[in-house]
DNA sequence: CCTTTAAGGGCAACCGATTGCATTTCTCAC
DNA sequence: GTGAGAAATGCAATCGGTTGCCCTTAAAGG
């Protein structure tokens, strides 16, 4: 039946202010203000406005209010990857901040590739994103790309991996404290020779980390042995490789404290693959407290970040600035949150005092 | 010096296509024209304008293109959380294919809440996304949330976690044969007691395993024991929780197939708490080959789904089906991947035949 | 009864790019 | 020299809301 109607052209849904105005006799502006709850529209025009949108399945096209006002209500954030628990919860906790403001979040992943991160930085402001939440890449040298947010008035700042080089503000964690700590308490486990796996990258969170490994040392007056520090990217394989090549020395480590949590859980599957006992021939500890530390046997001493907690500092600070922006330049901050040392059974001798 | 210049307004970065064509004293069509390559500007026009548009620095406005054409270039994926090597996977490879075709990708999480999902589906609506794609959370029994999007002649495309409630194209991976593959595996091993980790949720994933895990029973002729099947929520916590029951039975279980690796992670950290020597008292399997599977001890027997190749395959069916929109109405897919078993060290007894 | 004023809306420009439909300019052929 | 046609641009409407400013109406004040 009906077989020759008008063509049926897919409902469009193409309902707009003007169509909910001539419904109700009134014009577009009227409606768009009442819709706003603008003071000037009588409450009774208001219900009418409301229950006619409704009525019609009325959707407002954000993009056209975004033309607009120049705002879109949408921030970028671009991270190494999702696939790190660290990641995830930091931009959990970003989100949870912008949502009550009613932002919404546009992730995108650098996957630690340089041209792909300036790729990234300009997709977003092509996407006009009201402004940029930004983890460096490991592989990152050059920031030209940061400026380019802020050229075009587009606030922008960065967390964890940060760099000085731009005039931004900042959430970090205090890596130096982190990694002092656990050297720290590898040393009260009774280690004198600790090897340590950090990057060869030039980024400030693993130079930060060996700073706190070297004063640890020399504050404990534990001698610096260079053939103890490992450089490489500090992935479960990388932390293989380090560990084969720390087995291979004369003098093998007593313990190892690794940048990462992924380099300390390849370094536990060497040691135990050598018949090697952790912690008791050799303790490890890594950074980040990854969730599968908890899983290993034993289970990993690492660091904690509070990246929930970064993620909302860092989306306050945020939409602290964003106001501000405009007017007076707003002083870049610098927030540095005092992370956690998570004591487990890989650096446990139970010798030491349990500080 | 100078401090009295005329205020220093931020720099308004406003540079549109009508700057660029005031410059070259032509207009704004001709120079949209040339921006897009179209055939009916001459060269030596469009070279003209790329150098102006270069020296002006013009960014184009997407907002207002979207605006115009109706198309965001933007899809909007809804996962449950970025928290999860899987969906973080799956995500990756729908980037891929994405930025391939130059479309951007908005990333939200539904944390398995449903309010939130809800919320979600009309949160990317609104930000008009051009088509979602999207992995149910775990709690969403009512579907409508997901008509709306087709509602509006909005292509939605659900991956892993989905539903035969609605009309959609799907990709899944073959949950039963999975888990079949698992169970005969454990069955190969000498294992006869094998008990289940599953959900109490309505998600087809869990009751597909189950059913795989019923059906490797049956066709091995190995009576089916009721108290050996576990719901739970199936994290690490709820694992634990269930081999602590599962150790409580006169007769004890010689196996344990999770329907989640968390779940046989918590069910390993029991056993070997108890004693128990993994594989040879009980063998273990979960299902997902999170990373962090690799990293146990013993490395825990597991199903791997391609997660890189479902984002490939769902992103290509869901622009596939992208193109027809509109006419033809697209018969809804159904792409259903092989998983394959990866089999490492929590299962391995060494006495059956390794197939 | 006339004026003032506030309330409630309407008008129309605008945001920046796109595009169907002219219009102008040349080139070539007759 | 003139008309046909192609080539290269220009004009103006459009996408859907938003907003400054103007207009109408009616209640309030004198």
């Amino acid at each position: 039946m009906k077989s020759n109607e008008p063509a049926p052209v897919a409902p469009r849904n193409k309902v707009t202010i003007h169509d909910i105005a001539e419904k109700l006799n009134i014009t577009a502006s009227t409606v768009s203000r009442a819709l706003n709850d603008n003071p000037r529209i009588s409450d009774v025009t208001k219900k009418a406005v409301l229950k006619a949108a409704k009525q019609l399945n009325y959707q407002p096209n954000n993009i056209a209010a975004a033309l607009r006002n120049g705002k879109s209500y949408i921030i970028g954030i671009i991270i190494p990857t999702a696939d790190r628990s660290f990641f995830a919860s930091v931009v959990r906790g970003i989100e949870e901040i912008a949502n009550k403001l009613n932002y919404k979040v546009i992730i995108s992943q650098s996957y630690d590739n340089y041209d792909k991160e300036v790729q990234t930085v300009d997709a977003l402001l092509s996407a006009r994103v009201d402004g940029i939440i930004a983890s460096i890449g490991k592989n990152t040298e050059n920031f030209d790309h940061f400026k380019r947010p802020q050229e075009k008035g587009i606030p922008l700042v960065l967390f964890d991996r940060t760099t000085d080089d731009l005039e931004v503000s900042q959430v970090m964690i205090d890596d130096y404290l982190g990694a002092y700590k656990v050297v720290e308490h590898l040393i009260q486990q009774g280690c004198r020779r600790i090897a340590h796996f950090t990057s060869p990258k030039k980024v400030s969170i693993f130079k930060e980390r060996l700073r706190g490994y070297l004063d640890a040392l020399r504050d404990h007056e534990i001698p610096f042995d260079e053939s103890l520090v490992i450089k490489s990217n500090l992935q479960l394989e990388d932390g293989r490789e380090s560990m084969k090549q720390l087995l291979k020395l004369e003098q093998r480590p007593d313990a190892v404290f690794s940048a990462s949590d992924y380099g300390a859980m390849g370094a536990m599957q060497v040691a135990k693959e050598q018949g090697l006992k952790v912690p008791q021939d050799i303790a490890l500890a890594g950074f980040g407290n990854e969730p599968f530390t908890s899983f290993s046997d034993p289970a990993l001493t690492t660091v904690d970040q509070f990246s929930l907690t970064m993620g909302r500092i860092t989306a306050e600070l945020f939409f602290e600035n964003f106001k501000q922006s405009g007017d007076n330049k707003l002083v870049p901050q610098k927030t540095v949150l005092k992370p956690e040392l998570i004591i487990r059974g890989s650096s446990l001798k139970g010798t030491g005092p349990k500080k």
